[in-house]
DNA sequence: GCCATGCTTCGGCCGGGACCAAAGCATGCT
DNA sequence: AGCATGCTTTGGTCCCGGCCGAAGCATGGC
């Protein structure tokens, strides 16, 4: 007897360590080579590329050609999302992972998840943003008027946004922190703002660094504690 | 590099046909026995017997010794929601299960998600209390005075929920409506007195079943459209 | 046209792991 | 004690799937 759709099958495909290292790898959002996914995970070229076909088959990450490079990157928020699900559940039930980086700590502490912040400062935007009641709601939290003001008033183009598809606020559960952290479009907007005004910076492997100064004008402007 | 914990590990337990099917059977909440488990799954016993002990040893599940017999459960509902979000997955990529079961549709309406309500009346229960403004707030939702005063009516042991340790309130997405569901205490609280007063019942394979006056009864008592 | 670059396909090797039957423990009933 | 039931261990088979080198297509630059 079976329940729901076969949770196997995708699950197998996450289970391999080479795929695994190149889905994470693109749970920064950026679309990367197969040539990149390649190095990334480990594994010669030519394993990479059937790897990649698999995860494009089962619509895990989707393809993109531009001359004669291809570019994949992740079908969508909701396979990052699992993924950050994974590695909660891998956290929590001890699963050491044989080389613990030397960046471990960095990623707890602010990291990319698929194209928003995450880690210690994503969670602790949030929690700044509901207690100074720019955002409220619950299951998809709405952005209040005042927090409409602020938000413009920091140089993020929230009309454009609500023109957008996409939902606004979105909530992702954070995997380091297990609590949530902003995401939907404005969380991506937030993340593109703090880039832009060079707050913070992207480092390799989906880190997130603050400068000094950085850190103080995020807490300053969102009002982190 | 490897980034984060190695979900590969736990992804490639889940990724099993075998496993899959033992982790979903067990997506009730209940404890069953490695014999229940291994008929569930399709596998003869000693085949099962060594799967359980693997998702013993890397803590997906837990067992507890009764007389000859053993139980298994999920280890905590972070398991049931990384599930949750795996059918989401396989669902939305058109992962086809090979033999669609006529309970589908039934699954879709009303399901047990670990140990909480999912499913259309899942979802519709939690807009209800939302827009009944029984509970409010964001990514923890909280029962406002007049939430816990209607619960508290329709026979909810809410302030013995409040002592427990358990968070009153979670969200949880579903896989089907891909919109949120209420689960924590509050979420179990709720489907154990829809089942103790008859307004429906399990049947098997995590399908809830209303009965006719139940289902009215049901959204009634919640405000349910 | 030529070569260089990026990727895919093919062929063959190899290891891990799923599987079951049969034997070995443990627990409970009588 | 003795037997039945429920589970685990052992041993051995088998097959799936990951892996790479080499060859085959594309695309772009010269």
């Amino acid at each position: 007897m079976k329940d729901g759709p076969i949770i196997a099958q995708v699950a197998s495909l996450v289970g391999d360590p080479a795929r695994a290292n190149m889905l994470t790898a693109l749970m920064d959002g950026r679309a990367l080579t197969v040539s990149e996914l390649a190095q990334a995970s480990g594994v010669a070229l030519p394993t990479a590329s059937g790897h990649l076909s698999k995860l494009d088959a089962a619509g895990l990450i989707v393809a993109e050609k531009q001359g004669r490079h291809r570019y994949y990157r992740l079908s969508g928020h909701d396979v990052a999302q699992v993924l950050e699900g994974l590695m909660g559940l891998a956290q929590r039930t001890g699963a050491v992972r044989l080389r613990t980086g030397p960046k471990e700590p960095a990623l707890r502490q602010a990291r990319i998840c698929y194209d928003h912040l995450a880690g210690e400062r994503g969670v602790a935007l949030m929690q700044a943003l509901l207690h100074q009641n720019w955002v409220e709601g619950a299951e998809a939290p709405r952005l209040t008027t005042v927090g409409r003001a602020a938000l413009c008033g920091l140089g993020i183009d929230v009309p454009g946004l609500e023109r957008g598809r996409r939902p606004l606020c979105r909530i992702c559960l954070d995997w380091s922190e297990r609590r949530s952290h902003l995401a939907g479009a404005l969380g991506a907007a937030i993340l593109e703002q703090v880039l832009a005004k060079g707050w913070a910076h992207l480092a390799p492997g989906r880190v997130v660094t603050f400068t000094a100064s950085g850190a103080a004008a995020f807490c300053a402007a969102f009002g982190v504690d």
